[in-house]
RNA sequence: GGCGCAUUCGUCUAGCGGCCCAGGACACCGCCCUCUCAAGGCGGAGAUCACGGGUUCGAAUCCCGUAUGCGCUACCA
């Protein structure tokens, strides 16, 4: 009878590259796992290919994970009894196991330059071989080791693998795969420099920190016998493997940069919620049943199993992360809407342009519950509401008037707006519907024309949010100075 | 080329031998609601379950081939 063991699962980024919306979906699944089982949630930092680094890009990991409100347990910034947990930060620990290995006899130094590997990969493809690491290391005699050992050489250590029969494992969602001996090569585990190799310190640290299931993309798959491998050359017992499906690009292709935004941070910037992203990217390889699609984060650890993932590759189809980020725009209380539609208007230059926050604030809070239904991403409201922040608009006058009208009776129209306006001792928009709707009633004016004409004279715009609101928005004066302005491009001779 | 994985509406998916001549969602189309645009409601179109063989009384579901797609094939992860 063993004990259940704690689930520890890790997302183990490169810091080569901004967050990419395939490899964050991959800490989502590490991190639901992690808090449904009531497990912890590593984040390690694989660093060990210092030529591919690239400045700031930890820093936007850790940003995107925290945006999306996946918090890790133990890992950088986080502290944890099983660190550090930066591999660069580790050295010495993969130094130690691979010496460990060759003293087993289990791997070998290898004094070839890559020139001759080069050389000798070329003929191999020349010869259609596969390329593979001809082993003359592997059999040097001693005299032969030693004469390269006093010359000073650099060596790589590679893994001594069996010349013969098959590594079977199991893989969580595919079952088993087997991969013959044959078609391995002797991989590097050490490089030149002393440093790892991600199939060495990755397998080390595994095991070091104790992780229970590795999920990853599968396009780990194909090294997955390398490390089953390692596992059994230290005598150590292998996690739950689970290979998860790739996300790809509209062309079926990899996801990347060619697609459009990648970087979850492009996601934030683009207007989307981290909670519309995260319920989106868990569908992607994730269902709980036949009808379910809207999961908010509580109801995602509640659910979600390893056992629902599916295994096939997923394209990423903006048009319904459109849709849902808009579902949870709307199941945002007004007053929460506003406060995270304000970086944007800031962004945009619309508060300096209105004078500054305290300006700007108001007329955010007052516009926002009319076009909260309106928006697909937070950026939408800019150009649904611009008009509020400025002194002029411009347009078009021409569309000013309304199909079936022409200039004279929509400038008539519009004095009789005007003289509504004025004389309306109320602003708040239900008292100006009701005042225009028995005007319209009384003139016999479709109300499709007359608060169209009026709509764009007050913002410049056909589509705009509904017009009562707007216009109590905007105030009596600034209401006025745009009507009054819009009979006078309707009457000048120019028209 | 070799090895591996995958294959259900355009897209995300449900389906784990009979409930399926295949269900839901996005997108699309139509109608309703309506001051525009949305949102919402109702309805529609859309998948010979990649193809070909088996197994079975019965297959989208199991087996074998083929095709296609993708991944890996580094002193990169």
């Amino acid at each position: 009878m063993t004990a259940k063991t704690e689930v520890r699962v890790r997302y183990a980024p490169s810091p080569t590259g901004f967050p990419h919306i395939g490899n964050i979906r991959t800490a989502l699944f590490n991190w639901l796992l992690a808090r449904h089982e009531g497990g912890r949630f590593i984040l390690r930092i694989e660093d060990t290919d210092q030529a591919r680094i690239v400045p700031g890009s930890l820093q936007a990991i850790m940003d995107g994970l925290r945006w999306l409100g996946l918090d890790w347990d133990e890992g950088p910034e986080a502290g944890g009894s099983f660190g550090p947990y930066i591999q660069s930060e580790r050295l010495s620990i993969y130094q130690q196991y691979a010496e460990q290995l060759l003293e087993a006899g289990q791997a070998y130094r290898c004094y070839c330059t890559s020139e001759r590997l080069d050389e000798m990969r070329a003929e191999q493809r020349a010869r259609k071989e596969p390329p593979r690491y001809d082993r003359r290391c592997r059999y040097l005699s001693a005299t032969e080791r030693q004469a390269l050992e006093r010359a000073g050489l650099p060596w790589v250590v590679r893994f001594a693998t069996p010349e013969e029969g098959t590594t079977t494992f199991v893989d969580y969602l595919r079952g088993e795969i087997a991969f013959e001996h044959a078609v391995l090569d002797d991989h590097v585990l050490l490089k030149s420099d002393g440093w790892p190799t991600y199939q060495l310190a990755s397998v080390v640290d595994d095991h070091l920190m104790e992780i229970s299931h590795v999920i990853r993309g599968d396009e780990w798959i194909s090294s997955a016998p390398r490390h089953v491998l390692l596992y059994k050359a230290f005598g150590w017992d292998l996690p739950v493997l689970v290979h998860i499906p790739l996300i790809l690009g509209k062309d079926h292709s990899k996801l990347s940069k060619r697609h459009g935004a990648v970087d979850v941070l492009q996601y934030r910037e683009q207007g989307y919620l981290p909670e519309a992203l995260v319920n989106f990217m868990a569908l992607l390889g994730w269902a709980l049943d036949e009808k379910t699609e809207l999961f908010d984060r509580e109801r995602l650890i509640r659910e979600f199993t390893l056992d629902r993932l599916g295994k096939n590759p997923a394209i990423f189809d903006n048009d319904k992360l459109d849709w849902m980020n808009g579902h949870y725009i709307r199941q945002l209380a007004p007053a929460e809407l506003a406060a995270r539609l304000y970086p944007y208007y800031e962004q945009a230059g619309l508060v300096a342009k209105a004078g500054g926050e305290s300006s700007a604030r108001p007329i955010i809070d007052a516009i926002t519950p009319y076009i909260q239904e309106r928006m697909k991403r937070l950026t939408d409201a800019i150009e649904l509401t611009d008009f509020l922040f400025t002194d002029v608009i411009q347009y078009q006058p021409a569309l000013l008037v309304p199909k079936g009208w022409d200039a004279v009776q929509t400038a008539t129209a519009l004095q009789v707006a005007l003289a509504e306006i004025e004389d309306a001792d109320d602003m708040s928009a239900a008292s100006l519907e009701a005042r225009f709707r028995a005007k319209a009633e009384a003139t016999g004016w479709k109300a499709g024309q007359f608060f169209g004409a009026i709509r764009v004279a007050v913002t410049g715009k056909t589509v705009a949010p509904p017009l009562f609101a707007t216009i109590e928005a905007l105030g009596r004066q600034r209401a006025l100075a745009r009507i009054n302005h819009a009979v006078w491009l309707l009457t000048s001779p120019s028209v």
